[in-house]
This record gives structure tokens, sequence and C-alpha cells, in this order.
DNA sequence: TATAATAATGAGTTTTTTTCATAAGATTGC
DNA sequence: GCAATCTTATGAAAAAAACTCATTATTATA
């Protein structure tokens, strides 16, 4: 069978134009080219090379096999190269798994200056999975997962990125916008607006009413976020975003934000990999940076004192 | 180094699902498979493949190389399919050399039934030497020479085509029409045109002028053969040619033919080659066309006395 | 014609690949 | 939950392949 060696070698003799150059060029012996040129002869069935005075020349065949190896050579070369760039952790992709909607917003600001580190990696980012976002994450679907829920699960490793409040929005002009701290009693006439996904991942619903044993009057399900906080500012529902998301938009739409309950609805961000994805420096990388980018400033907040009109 | 098999490897696990089907495919055992993917992943310093529940999955990296694998086995096959052809002697090319310019327009007849025979060689036609013709053949220049004047040499082998005899053409009203024999005296006063060859190269000259010490009046030039004999015909000159050249024109043009003194001028057309290129069967195939290719009936000299006009 | 350069060859050694036998891990069906 | 089954991993031994060494043969060169 025709290997890269016979080609390695064809290369060479062509190059050099003897088989002793050839094999210095190759750290062999000029003994060792001529038996795998006479095997591989044998082999195809046909001269490659005939002796012309004490140098060598090539035939038809052998001709065409030069032309060949030097193809093929080259793209040996560059898949070894390429495969150096996985070795080295520089190639590859990141599938990151996203399981807090609104995150998403934040994440994006994660990505770009990933992409300038690492220019080589794609970013593939998913927001709907099968079951959960973590058996995503084991099954090898996903390599980093965004969640705020992080199950202590083998082989995951959740680092904290950073912690936010859970924050009631309504339209300022909402009667509860006269309030500073929201109690589910208060809203038993409200429309929740959410994003859509299943009630029993609702933090609102499993942290705030369910303990206090009641429901808003409607629970509606909105995709996206700018269309969610619109409704909400015209008065067409509340709903309950992190801080930093909600800040975003103070200054652009008329909306007020309260506390959920005394304490407030605390929330930490984590990211999650799998343990063994040591291999791919570019995880950590985007670790890091994920670490470094806070989100917009919790305490602008005060903002919601400013008197603004849209 | 990445080699042949490991992509054979890869691609029969991608293809297959499993290793031991893979190796199965492979005529290899699975151990031996386990082995080269493991020695593969340790020189390159990037896992291909990790286990997932019992069977294997590629990384990124082992992903990469499928796609490479795909490509590069794929030109390994074309190249030993070619390879094989080269083998069987069907693929090539037939470089030929004719020292006799006449000669052309007999071996145009031999070209056509040699393509259609082997339809994967191709053909090219030299009739410019650097040196002699035996001296291309000889550096592998050309690989069969055309020639009436068969060099003894060492590696080489001629094998004859056929007799001719070259003979004067006139024109049909010029005055040596009336003899069936020329001598060179007769032709003190003549203009000789030739193919533009050294002189020492042409037969006339040195076979029948040389001889007889002394030369016709003006010698000529001309590169194309009908040209040539129009230019006879129309009685600008007389020029020696082959018998057989002479009568495929004796019924288009008005031309005379005389024999080159008592005997003429007998000659043999050699084909030869080199002695070593048994290798290429259809170089002996093309030395078979061409014995069977006969030319032109030399008894057609008949037809000169056939009463017609142009 | 001797000398140098180059390829070819055969025997022996080294290296690589393969197999065998078995362990270990994962899925399936009961 | 457990046996049966399927699959991969591993280490040692065997087999095969590749390589080297020493030498011969051929050709070019001075």
């Amino acid at each position: 069978m025709l290997e890269r060696t016979h080609l390695a070698i064809l290369h060479e003799v062509d190059r050099l134009g003897t088989l002793t150059a050839a094999a210095k060029a190759l750290n062999l012996t000029q003994s060792a080219l001529s038996h795998a040129i006479r095997r591989l002869e044998q082999q195809a069935g046909a001269a490659l090379l005939y002796k012309h005075g004490r140098r060598l020349r090539f035939t038809e065949a052998g001709r065409y096999l030069c032309g060949v190896a030097e193809r093929l050579l080259a793209q040996f070369e560059q898949a070894e190269t390429i495969l150096g760039e996985f070795a080295a952790g520089r190639k590859g992709s990141l599938r990151i798994g996203v399981e807090c909607h609104p995150c998403y917003r934040w994440l994006v600001r994660v990505v770009s200056p990933f992409l300038a580190r690492w220019p080589d990696v794609d970013i593939d980012i998913r927001r709907e999975f099968q079951f959960s976002g973590i058996r995503a994450l084991i099954q090898h679907e996903i390599d980093m997962l965004i969640t705020p829920d992080p199950l202590r699960t083998a082989g995951l490793c959740f680092t904290p990125l950073f912690g936010y409040e859970m924050v009631l929005v309504t339209s300022r002009s909402h009667p509860l916008a006269k309030q500073k701290v929201a109690r589910p009693q208060d809203m038993l006439d409200e429309i929740l607006l959410s994003y859509p996904v299943d009630d029993e991942r609702l933090d609102i619903l499993n942290l705030f009413f369910t303990p206090a044993k009641c429901r808003p009057r409607k629970h509606k399900h909105v995709e996206d976020t700018e269309i969610l906080l619109r409704m909400v500012a015209a008065g067409r529902g509340v709903s309950a975003i992190p801080d930093w998301l909600a800040a975003e938009y103070l200054n652009e739409l008329p909306l007020h934000t309260l506390r959920l309950g005394e304490g407030g609805l605390q929330k930490q961000l984590y990211i999650g990999r799998r343990d063994k994805d040591r291999r791919a420096p570019f995880i950590d990388g985007f670790l890091e940076i994920a670490r470094d980018t806070k989100p917009a400033q919790p305490h602008s907040r005060a903002a919601q004192a400013m008197p603004q009109t849209p």
C-alpha cells in the first residue's frame, strides 16, 4: 500500500537527485531508501526509478507519483500543524449552554473579547436543551453551562461568576411603583410576564409565590427581553428579572424596580464545565474572561430616582 | 507521524461506529486499532476519541482528522489506481522523434490506430532536436525515433519498418521527364529543392551528387511537402523524396519520377527505442502498429503513365 | 586506469505492528 | 439489581516490517 513514507522518499529523491542525499535528509540510510523503493515498485508492479549513469531517473509512473507526493505531503503537513493547534488548545469550538434566559445579554459581552483572544475557536451558544443543561454538559452536547442552579454532580465543576438580585419590574406609573418592596399578597391581581420556561424553574414562583401559597392572577410567556420590558413599561404586566438587566433599561424605559420580599431574591450565576476538560486551555480562557465581565452596576438602581421621561 | 493507516482507521471508526467493526473491516484486531490510535494520540498530544457509553466519540481534533482522512484517502486511492494503469502500461505518454522529414506523413497514419488502441497514452511528435535524434533517444528526451539512419549504439535497438527508394521528382513537362533514370551530370543546371536539413544529412547530396563530385546549380530549402511538390510541378526545381510519398501526389500534381542512378537510391526506415524500455507495453504496441502500417504502394508509379491533367 | 560517487543487495538487528488473552466499563433484559 | 453481552483498554509475546551494516556493482571523473 502506498504510504506517506514512500511519497516522502520519492519527493526527497526528486528534490536532491540522489538516494544518498535523500537518505541523509530523511535521517535514514541509502540502503533503507533503496529497499523501500524496491518494495513499492514490486507492490505497484511498475518501475518508478531507473539508473541513468550513476544517478536515478524517474519513469513516467515515478514522475506521476512525485506530483502526487508534492500535493499529499503538503496536506499531511498542514493536517499535523492543525492537529498541533488542537493539541495546544488554540483550535476548537466552544459550545456554551445558557440556562438563565436573561443571561444571554450578559454573555454577548463575554464573547467578543474571547473571540479576539482565541481567533481559531468558534463559539456556539445554545439556549434550548432536550432535558437539563447539566445533562447536556455531561453528555458533551455543550462544553460550558451558564446557570444559576449548579447541581452538585460528579464530573462537573461550577465556578461562581457574580451574585445578583431578582427584582420586580413594573411600569413607573404602576400602583406598586410607590413601594420599595413587593410582597406576594400585593400581586394577586397582577399579570406576571416571564420567559417561556417551565413553572418549576421560575424563581419568582418557586421562591416568592409558592412559600406564600399564592399566585399572580395571570401568567404569560414572552420570548424577548426587549418586548417583555416594553410590555411592562406599558403597564401590561409585571416581571421578575435580574437587577443588572433592569439597570440596563432604566434609562430607556419608564420602569420601576422593587425588591421581592424583605431580604430580596438573591441569586448567584455559575459557570459549569466538565472536570476532565483541562484539555482545552480556551475553556479556562473563557472562564477567566467570564469572571472578569461583570454585569451592569446593580447600584444603578439609584437611577430610578432620577427624574426622567423617555 | 501521521500515516495513511491512521487515517484509514479513523475513517472506518467514523463509518462503522465501533473499533471492533472497524477492525474487522480492516482485517485487523480491535486491539491493534486501539494501540494505533493511542500511539497517534500520544504523538499528536491531543485526544482524538473518548468513550461515550461503551462506544467511542470523536473529539474536535478527531473529527477534524476524519475530514482530512476522507480527502486524503480518496487521493491515495486515486494515485494507486493510476499507478495500476501505469503498471498495466495503459497510462503514459509516448514522445516520438522523427528524423526523416517526409516520414511525418506516414507517421500520422500510425498515430490514429495507436490512439484508439491505447486511449490513455498521449502522443507527442517532435521533429526538431538539439543535436541528433539518437542522442535525444538516449537522453530520454524522446521514447521512440523514426529514422532512416540507425546508428548502432549501445542501449538502443532499431527495428526496420519498410524499405523505400528515394526518387527524383520533376515537373511532367521537365526535360528530364523523358528519362527513367537521372544521372548527377544531368542535373548540373537544376535547382534542387529540399527540406531544411543540414547538407550532410541529405541523402541525395551524400549518396548521389558527392560520389559523382558534382552539385546541382542551386539548392533551396522548403518547409512543407505540399508546397515543395507544387513548386516542382510548376517547374521551379526538382527534389528527391521517398517513392511512396511521390506516389501519393502523382494523381494530384503533374509530376514525374525518375530513379536516382542505375540502381536507385535505396533506403530503409527504422524505428528505434531504448533497450530497457521493455517496461512500457505501449512502446511495443506502437512498434507493432508501425510495422503493420505500410506506406503508399510504390508500384503506383504506374500512375504516372495515366493521361491526366490537374 | 585508478579513484570517487552512487546504487543494489543480503544478512542481521532493531523497531513497529499485530495478536492473544484478559480486564474493565457500559448497556440490556429479566 | 444482576447476569449476559457488548465494547474498549492493556500488557506481554509473536510476527512483520523497516532499518543498518558491510559489501558488491556500476558509472563518471581525473
